[in-house]
DNA sequence: ATAGATTAAATCGCATGCGACCTAGTTCAA
DNA sequence: TTGAACTAGGTCGCATGCGATTTAATCTAT
């Protein structure tokens, strides 16, 4: 008996406590807003939001990318994409240019600047690293499990 | 030698693979939006957003709370959650008012309406639990350690 | 008793995210 | 080869989130 196992649903709706910290979306959620707020300093003395961090990464493990592309790796819409990297070529760190081979496509190549920005970035990690009171094991692991998860979740909705 | 162990940052900045998929930021970021993508047909049905939702949540656990109290629950700004509680106001959902004892406080009550969505509101871990191909240890497991990860993080803020 | 500090919400501005739709370029099939 | 289908980006609208600021109510220390 007990609990949430109670596949049949009857009897306890009402009584079913619910509770916010037993959901795993939540801690996902909340999570990622906590995440936020810790990156947040250190990102705005880089001039950078944490999506637009996101895209650099990207870029920087591979420049050149078309905005398809790099919503492949970041797993966002052109539709977020497109003014966010309007937004990005406003402040100098990357160039937005039609492909000439598929006119279709926009080809997002690093400026100097934003090359010049990966060195500055380089302490971010580390520095969020020692927010973190996990050894790297751990660190590690919860990255895949949840890495999983998701792949997991994106898999149903292409179903 | 080898890897991001090389706190002296030293030498191979251009080098750093600085791959996303290694950032546990990454994982909890885009798990975030995975999560959100599977709920939204669940939610679009109860006629609510993911985050009207986890307000929902924390009503049903506990009715009656003031705007402050449910920032503390569902980790979020009065900022936020004001024109949220208006929107859910407006849908019928909640009740919200002054109190007598502090007219700077505002108590977000249900609405019979609000109270009777619990029930339709109770498939919703059901089906969202299949989705996740993990057993249920597991998965409090995670859910544990993600809410670990974030209270040390939110500690850091206000230290 | 009352001025100043504190507190709870609310307002404003900006940057996501995404669904729905649009546009232009490319491909494919008859 | 040419019109339909497809594809890559882009636009628009709406709902978050949050920093900064405002307003109104309460508290506090003199």
């Amino acid at each position: 008996m007990s609990d949430k196992g109670d596949i049949t649903g009857k009897g306890s709706v009402a009584d079913d406590p619910m509770r916010l910290g037993d959901f795993l979306c939540f801690a996902v959620y909340s999570a990622n807003h906590a995440f936020n707020r810790v990156y947040k300093p250190m990102l705005d003395r880089l001039g950078l939001t944490y999506p637009q961090y996101v895209v650099m990464v990207a870029l920087w493990e591979g420049d050149g990318l078309t905005v398809g592309q790099i919503g492949d790796r970041v797993l966002l819409e052109t539709n977020t994409l497109t003014p966010l990297l309007k937004r990005m070529e406003g402040s100098g760190l990357v160039q937005r240019s039609r492909c000439a081979e598929d006119e279709r496509q926009v080809r997002v190549k690093l400026t100097e600047k934003g090359r010049a920005l990966r060195a500055e970035a380089a302490i971010v990690p580390r520095e969020m690293g020692s927010c973190l009171e996990k050894d790297t094991a751990t660190l590690e692991r919860l990255t895949h499990e949840l890495t999983c998860l998701r792949d997991g979740l994106l898999a149903r909705i292409k179903a």
